[in-house]
DNA sequence: TCCAGTAAGGTGGTATGACCTTTTAGCATG
DNA sequence: CATGCTAAAAGGTCATACCACCTTACTGGA
């Protein structure tokens, strides 16, 4: 069975229904604001049954393409706000503590078994620019400052050098989630508490373990750097929303 | 006029069960994988209407987070599902031996680390299924059988146990990946090999560290357990094709 | 004993039609 | 001309029925 032969998709009929409406509105002929036919006029139009419109006009309501008042009609969203965003990413952003909890919980898995993976590995390239970056850190450390995007390259520059183009896709993803979430504050609140030293001597720490080549040494460092993130982050949720059940 | 008086919005009754499926997605009571009850049952626990149901159904597909299947059943997505898997998708089937190296790799970090987790967190009743399960494996290597299905169990229900729905969902993912590809095969060349007693062992090492709540050593055993399995996924793939660049 | 073919029940998919609430717009009244 | 009422029309909900498909279990045969 070499040809994966079809993915055979027995079209939902609402479906091809929202395949033409949203054809209708990239082409123009609905425009932002503007009223489409009732319901039962497009049950009418496309000879198809009531409750399949509607399914395709409430899937269209979900993706942010159209509105509906009861009793006034269904009107044309303006197109320029909505992007039906990955469900990952709609979990993240609702703030829910517990998920950002999770998120956190499940980056310290991944980044500490990427610090072992790249002590093993990591080349003397890659060394060098930790190394490079640390100082950079280390720098602006001295004018009592933190720059999340160095922090986060750092990080990445690890992944990296575990030279696992799965590890490092993965670790992308949940990476950016938490960059859009959180971490520019998160610097903030490093700054403002005066955790800088400490978070210094972490990457410092998980530098040198991985330059040694000391694999379990560097998760038991990068653990350590990641447990005390956790921490403040339960922290800042807590300062921001003490309403928890 | 001080008070904006309130900007009466007529709840949906859709959207009121969408938001409390949404929930019960991001709780983790329902798995990923998992089939919901049918559109039927739910129209009576929520004492609503069957089309109520089907459209907060259909809102929840085009979102991504469930998945319908005519006569089969509706069912939860893997929140990763698009931003991990189908980037990849492609590449796994390939059957890309650098690829699947990786991916073992990365199912290892993640599983260590539930094993850790699961070590500090697991309850009582969860502790008891794994030994249910352990039970049966071993009733099953007596007459020298090894079934995948238990195995996967076994290990879904340590990251269960984590309480951290979205490491169960990134791990479902990546599982997922796994499964089709050679979890059965690599099931036929255990039982060749004649492996099963080394397995059972393992198993009941993981069983027991996470039983003791001794997060160190569960990680230990099922890195332990693991790299086995690496090492033989190498050997198996070593022998399929010879043929590597 | 095992396996294949089949029959039945359950599931989602679609269709029909009815009734409700809300909005809208036209109309009648002051 | 303005106001308030009313009726038509829109979406929202519900009940029901039937269809297509999948799953399962049973039964028959090899």
């Amino acid at each position: 069975m070499p040809p994966v032969f079809k993915p055979i998709r027995p079209k939902k009929l609402s479906e091809e229904i929202v395949t033409q409406i949203k054809n209708l509105i990239a082409n123009g002929d609905l425009k932002p604001g503007e009223r489409i036919p009732s319901e039962r006029e497009l049950a009418a139009f496309l000879g198809v049954s009531r409750p399949s419109v509607r399914e395709a006009i409430m899937v269209l309501e979900a993706m942010g393409f159209l509105e509906s008042r009861q009793g006034g009609g269904t009107f044309v969203r303006s197109l320029t706000e909505r992007s039906i965003a990955d469900p990952l990413a709609s979990m993240v952003e609702r703030r829910d503590p517990r998920m950002l909890q999770a998120l956190t919980e499940v980056r310290m898995g991944l980044e500490t078994w990427s610090a072992y993976l790249a002590a093993k590995r990591a080349e003397d390239s890659e060394i060098a620019r930790l190394r490079e970056l640390y100082e950079v850190m280390e720098e602006q450390a001295g004018s009592g400052g933190w720059d999340p995007k160095i922090d986060a390259e750092f990080h990445l520059t690890i992944t990296a050098a575990t030279h696992n183009t799965l590890q490092v896709h993965v670790l992308d993803t949940i990476q950016t989630l938490f960059q859009t979430t959180i971490m520019v504050t998160l610097g903030e609140f490093y700054t403002k508490e005066g955790y800088i030293e400490l978070l210094l001597n972490h990457h410092r720490e998980i530098l040198e373990a991985i330059a040694a080549h000391d694999p379990e040494r560097a998760r038991q460092k990068m653990m350590e750097h990641l447990t005390l993130v956790e921490e403040k982050l339960a922290l800042f949720l807590q300062r921001e929303r003490p309403d928890t059940a």
